[in-house]
DNA sequence: GACCTGCTGCGGCCTG
């Protein structure tokens, strides 16, 4: 392979009216050479085409050129993360082949192709297949896999960036390690959005034992002007709270321009008030607002996008479910609704405004509160500095292996050494140990010491050639229908009575409410009228809401990044520099702040001292992001109950925490140091955290990852209850009689990670340890203590600590699973 | 003076 001949290509360009970008030439040209790499673009600036180019070009030549073309099997494989992207790949790719004269077929493989096309496709293989990484892993689960994939020259992976860093990201390496088996000479093409360790991500997508692959960087990062919606001079801004609706009335004005807008917001309830809220100011723009969040059909949504992508909406609010997928063409302007959470994803938001007029896309932030104000300058000024987050990918994941093996076994069947080594050219198990292998093969086949006597956990059984294969055709159904990394929780449905489905909500919310009672959803009021079979069944309600439904989601907490880039400013305002217009802003504020008590700063940990009817307040600011807040407060509550016992409540945000307890010790710097200290921190993590308890229900999701437990046959799916009973159960089992079990483990080990952000807990001891500790004894809540008053005010009604809540949860189900 | 929230995503029987 050499050059590629670039004729029909610019021919086709040039029919369109188009310039192919050199980058875009760039990336054919390193196909041509057999290279893999990673393109890193913004979206719409022609990734895809830089991807395809290449593979149309060859593919067109081998067309002309000789008959073993004519074999059958997959050339090109698109992946995406996205069933809704599928679509749209496909007709554009489709547009695209045609347009260069080359015969190939350009099919899709999700969820959604009709099982006929399903059975067409598999003895028929289009040259080129757009799929998800599940469906990939269920064509590896087939026998014929080899001969569908024997043809295969090239893998494009789209949105890299958003599989990177979960176990879909893992799942995806192994299938891609698989692939290059079948095929040595593969070529494997990444696409990714602005990212802070594209390195990293490139040589996760190829695998460590890869040669170095290509970085093709595109065009270059589209600027950005990111904005604060601003109080006006007189208006009183809240200390705390995060709906932002106080701003609305700013909000309308900016939705009064002509043209489109997105509004996005950070979580589903938020979304349902402000459609709602913004429906009431202006009722005559009902046809023009649209709502969009992942708990509304899909249905639903997906009438709304096409709402979008046609210019029907004024505005469309929405959470992270159009942070991407959905090709619409870019809207007029976006505004984000409270914290931003993090460089990279404002600017993926912000990446959904087209150029105004001056060339540059937009944001507009509308801060909840006051402090969030901080946030948006911050925001502005890590992106002109170019720095954005980094997602890092996992690692030995041992229940995405174990899945990955039962599909191979499913499939084929496989060897063992040669598997090993397979596997181990991926960047997730490059460190895989024959330890772990061998003890993952045993788990597969006879299900561990302890349910070795259950034959349902016998899936896989060495034949006589010493291939490992799936045990019986029961076993290879069950496996195909539990393909896929993504665990969630059984939700409610709410319907019409007539059977119109609209969504789903949590129960924890449902049983709340009685029939009658009226709450707000999909941006509808609704009455409730009866709760049968895991269905709320409601009708139109002509009053207003008593009750928004609260979903419990992730907690995104704000990023190390950003919350850098805060105490920078703060250190700022303490030297009474205020740049920004936010900051001037903010200024009255931050001055109460330094009067009351101090300005943290990088290398200065802020501690305040508050007495109050309450009791004793005592208030530390890190700015180390959410979860590893909770982690400090519990660990510093443990810590301080094991010297003198006392009960404390605990409240967390991401800039620091709270403890209030009736009494609190004297605590100087002396006194404080060796409570913050690293030294036993997992320990003690553990033993304050109940963490067996966290670690149990992170087991769930591992089992059914791993295929311990079965969810069941699709429409009768076990409820939630049933299905933490049954995993509480053989996490006990396992944990008593099988204590080093590697699922346990990890297990432990991702709650410590994702739970609690570890890595960030620890270098923010250790950050402390090198810094000068502020001790203020103040009269009042300062600015940076209100909003974690508030936060734990909220929390009233279960005024038990954080660990004690999930415990206290988890427990509540169970017992609820064990009644008949 | 004061507060009430927690994202997204996939897949599923059939071997003629």
């Amino acid at each position: 392979m050499t050059a590629i001949d670039e004729t029909p290509l610019n021919a086709w360009f040039a029919a369109k009216g188009w310039q192919p970008a050199s980058f875009q030439k760039a990336a054919w040209q390193a196909h041509a050479r057999g290279e893999s790499g990673l393109i890193h673009s913004a979206t719409g600036s022609g990734k895809s085409l830089a991807a395809w180019g290449g593979p149309l070009a060859e593919g067109l030549g081998e067309v002309n050129g000789s008959e073993k073309s004519r074999r059958p099997g997959v050339r090109v494989l698109w992946i995406t993360p996205l069933r809704a992207l599928a679509g749209d790949t496909q007709r554009n790719l489709r547009d695209a082949a045609e347009g260069v004269g080359l015969p190939w077929r350009v099919e899709t493989r999700t969820g959604d192709t009709a099982s006929s096309a399903r059975q067409r496709q598999r003895k028929n293989p289009p040259e080129a297949l757009i799929t998800t990484p599940e469906s990939l892993s269920l064509l590896l689960s087939y026998t014929d896999a080899d001969r569908y994939f024997r043809q295969l020259t090239t893998v494009i992976v789209d949105e890299w960036h958003e599989l990177l860093g979960s176990k879909r990201g893992v799942q995806l390496e192994l299938c891609l390690a698989r692939l290059r088996r079948l095929q040595p000479r593969l070529r494997t093409w990444g696409l990714s959005a602005t990212l802070g360790n594209l390195d990293e991500a490139m040589a996760t997508l190829l695998g460590p034992g890869a040669h170095r692959g290509q970085l093709i960087e595109g065009s270059a990062p589209r600027p950005l002007r990111i904005e604060a919606l601003l109080p006006e001079a007189s208006g009183r801004f809240p200390w705390a709270g995060h709906l932002g609706t106080h701003l609305i009335d700013g909000v309308i004005d900016h939705l009064s321009q002509p043209g489109s807008c997105l509004l996005f917001t950070n979580t589903r309830s938020q979304a349902e008030i402000w459609f709602e809220s913004l429906l009431r100011a202006r009722s005559d723009w009902l046809e023009g607002l649209g709502l969009h969040h992942g708990s509304i059909d899909r249905e639903l949504r997906r009438r709304i996008e096409a709402g979008l992508a046609a210019g029907d909406f004024r505005c469309v609010v929405a959470t992270s479910s159009l942070d991407l997928g959905v090709d619409f063409s870019p809207v007029d302007r976006v505004i984000q609704v409270g914290s931003p959470k993090g460089v990279a994803r404002l600017a993926q938001r912000a990446g959904r405004c087209g150029h105004q007029p001056d060339g540059i896309s937009g944001v507009l932030c509308v801060p909840s509160h006051a402090l969030e104000l901080v946030e948006i300058a911050a925001a502005r000024r890590a992106w002109a500095d170019g720095d954005v987050e980094a997602r890092r990918p996992l690692r030995l994941c041992l229940d995405v292996l174990a899945q990955h093996l039962v599909t191979l076994a499913t499939g084929g069947g496989f060897e063992a050494p040669s598997t090993l080594e397979e596997i181990r050219t991926t960047h997730a198990f490059a460190d895989l140990s024959k330890e772990a292998w061998d003890w993952t093969l045993t788990f597969i086949t006879r299900g561990g010491p302890v349910l070795e006597a259950y034959p349902d956990f016998h899936r896989v059984a060495r034949d006589h050639q010493g291939l490992f294969r799936i045990a019986d055709r029961r076993q290879a159904a069950r496996h195909r229908m539990s393909i896929g990394t993504i665990t969630s929780d059984a939700a409610m449905q709410v319907r019409y009575q007539g059977g119109g489905y609209l969504g789903t909500i949590e129960e924890s919310f449902i049983v709340r409410l009685r029939p009658g009672d009226v709450f707000l959803f999909a941006g509808r009021s609704l009455e409730l009228l009866r709760v049968r079979d895991l269905t709320a069944y409601v009708r139109r309600a002509g009053r207003r809401r008593q009750a928004v439904p609260r979903w419990q989601g992730g907690r995104l907490p704000l990023s190390g990044m950003l919350a850098d880039r805060v105490l920078e400013l703060l250190a700022e305002a303490a030297d009474g520099q205020y740049r920004e217009p936010e900051m001037q802003a903010l200024r009255p504020l931050l001055e109460i702040q330094r009067q009351w008590s101090a300005l943290p700063a990088p290398g200065r940990l802020l501690v305040e001292r508050t007495r109050s009817r309450e009791g004793e307040h005592l208030f530390i600011y890190p700015f180390a992001g959410r979860l590893a807040h909770e982690g400090l407060a519990t660990l510093l509550a443990w810590r301080l109950a094991q010297r003198t016992p006392a009960t404390f409540s605990i409240a967390a945000n991401d800039y620091g925490f709270e403890l209030l307890g009736a009494e609190m010790p004297a605590l100087q710097e002396t006194d404080l140091r060796p409570l913050l200290s690293q030294e036993g921190l997992v320990d003690d993590l553990l033993s304050s955290m109940n963490a067996s308890e966290l670690a149990r229900r992170q087991f769930r999701d591992i089992a059914r990852i791993a295929g311990l437990i079965f969810q069941g046959y699709p429409g009768q799916g076990k409820s939630a209850r049933q299905l933490q009973a049954s995993s509480g159960l053989i996490f006990d089992t396992i944990a008593r009689y099988d204590p080093d079990h590697r699922l346990v483990d990890q297990a432990r080990r991702e709650v410590l990670e994702e739970a609690l952000e570890i890595h960030r807990l620890r270098q923010t001891l250790s950050h402390i340890e090198q810094a000068d500790i502020h001790l203020a004894e103040t009269e009042r809540f300062t600015p940076l203590a209100f909003p974690l008053w508030a936060e734990r005010l909220r929390n009233r009604l279960s005024s038990q600590s954080w660990e004690d809540r999930v415990a206290r949860m988890i427990g509540q189900l169970e017992k609820a699973a064990d009644r008949p």
